[in-house]
DNA sequence: TTGAAAGCGCTAACAA
DNA sequence: TTGTTAGCGCTTTCAA
């Protein structure tokens, strides 16, 4: 390995001072072009890199951006991942990665030591973790910027980015009762994600807006698990008047519905309508293929990122938060109802 | 935000020099113990925590890990992360990320630009990478410490851990054969994947072994996408002597054969024996679930890095490539074989 | 517009 | 065993 090569080195080549290739890398002002050139060419014959540890110790930066989560869904939290990776390299940032346990009871602290220990420029957050008011406390205090996706309470009026999961649901419903379908069961997801509640207004809103009213019998409460969507497909379907659709508020538990519903031999959708929410591989690989809601996680996870950015270097953004449209992804397990009552 | 403590101030509280303290961090010798405890004390009190940039500026280094990968398997992915992220935390190291995309032709120039930006103390490649032998030379070249999980060349006599593909595979078709399926056909890997060779082997070596003849009609070579999986099952379903069980190099694959199976109405498992690798989340989402090999992604990720640590720091570790079972999963999708013509 | 010098927080080399 | 000093590679301050 040969030596490393210094801004000094690029200063000897360029014939000037340390400070003015400085100053050129850092695109500061009051530099003639034809310095830039001499510095630029020296740069490149060099191929010289700034080191990133000394540029932050003398400035205080890292370059180091953090994504904080606690999800269990891989598909998602790759996709974020591969979006905030996309524009903070674009931008000159890596990123580092915290996974954690919101159920933990010593989250707070562990993040806390996490950030002490390994500083960062600013940091990135997901559901759950995106509404948990502690954490955000800490991050105000440390004075670290971050910035939320999804977030539910917007009262500390930092960036975030979200989708319009209302409205998606909403759009869903609306879609589900132009098939016909009157009996329309909904699955929602876990307390503890504000997603749950967004959903869950898109579906009342759209039985609302075509006059069906809200059956409780057929509102049941998952937990975003496989599991529980088995759960409450049974139920749902052990009753008198069974539902002919069944939205569920993710795809997991979409999964689980589509088991049960072949368990006890009704077809899907001849006999039972039934849709997802997040367009995760299983909603694909299963038989038949799960219509859902697809959210443009990769451009939450890249906008999430460039607000941030934009925090950390002290520009201005026209909105605190910025929300993008999902669209519906019709696939097999949604028809026309067939149920003779109606 | 308050002023950052630095070792001065633990130095003055303590009543010792900055050196000492260093000394006493860095658990060097030759301090005596009241001296440790004063510093100790003094570091609790203030809960002092250094400066990793400055430390690294120094010492060149850097306490950050990066994992390489381009895989498309989400759950994979994730699984070595968590376990990569657990044994560097545990060891003062953090965990960055570097999705890259193992088909780019510009791959190597652009993990070698993004090394030289964003200097780490070691590299963990993941497969397909982990076989690349451009990248390999190139960490060589520039003298990165780095572990590979799961590769197929050794010559490079570099740390790697793995798991015993070809025995689990071995074991799973020893399965099938004592459930008396005697025409178990084979969906290959994605020739790209050294694991795909591995696979295949151990279930070779099982017919071998029970001296069930090698039928090439019934071995396909499939890609690892779901897609794949469902145009061999089309195929290997299409033949007139369909075989009774079908195992697929990974679960995506073996959700395609169910879904094939389904579309042909074959019940599974009555009438077709299906197998998959990798214990995903998907082969517990479909119905039947189906059985599989559960390999310790997480131990993987964790050793890896546990290796890599111990290179980074020249201490040597008995052996060179470390091997871990996997085991079986048997969920619904496999049973005894019901063949007439058996 | 440019440069010299100081210093970010720490550790290595050396001195006491 | 402990402390002093220099310096890692860069940017900031201030002077030219």
């Amino acid at each position: 390995m040969s030596r490393r090569i210094t801004i000094r080195d690029v200063a000897d080549l360029a014939g000037v001072s340390v400070k003015t290739v400085s100053r050129v890398l850092n695109k500061e002002p009051n530099v003639r072009p034809i310095m830039q050139d001499k510095v630029n060419s020296a740069v490149a014959q060099l191929n010289f890199k700034p080191n990133p540890q000394a540029r932050g110790l003398r400035g205080n930066k890292t370059f180091i951006l953090t994504l904080l989560y606690s999800n269990p869904n891989p598909d998602y939290i790759l996709e974020v991942q591969n979006g905030a990776m996309e524009q903070g390299n674009a931008e000159g940032y890596n990123l580092q990665i915290f996974p954690c346990d919101h159920k933990n009871e010593n989250l707070i602290e562990t993040v806390s030591s996490f950030l002490e220990a390994s500083p960062q420029d600013g940091v990135i957050l997901t559901l759950p973790l995106s509404d948990n008011l502690q954490l955000i406390e800490l991050l105000e205090k440390k004075g670290i910027p971050y910035t939320r996706i999804s977030p539910f309470y917007s009262e500390h009026n930092s960036p975030s980015v979200g989708s319009d999961d209302q409205k998606a649901a909403y759009d869903m419903t609306k879609y589900l009762i132009s098939l016909g379908h009157t009996d329309i069961a909904f699955i929602k997801g876990h307390p503890d994600h504000s997603d749950t509640d967004k959903r869950f207004s898109g579906y009342k809103q759209a039985l609302n807006e075509y006059n069906l009213s809200l059956n409780e019998e057929i509102i049941k409460q998952g937990f975003f698990t496989f599991e529980s969507g088995e759960d409450c497909a049974r139920q749902l379907l052990a009753q008198k008047q069974k539902p002919t659709a069944i939205f569920a508020s993710n795809d997991c538990m979409a999964a689980g519905v589509l088991k049960v519903s072949k368990q006890l031999n009704l077809a899907v959708p001849a006999d039972l309508t039934i849709a997802g929410y997040d367009d995760t591989s299983v909603s694909q690989q299963v038989w038949p293929a799960i219509t859902t809601v697809k959210q443009p996680i990769h451009l939450l996870g890249k906008m999430a990122t460039k607000k941030l950015i934009c925090k950390i270097k002290q520009k201005t953004w026209d909105e605190i938060q910025s929300i993008f449209e999902c669209e519906l992804v019709l696939r097999d397990s949604s028809s026309i109802c067939n149920s003779t009552t109606n």
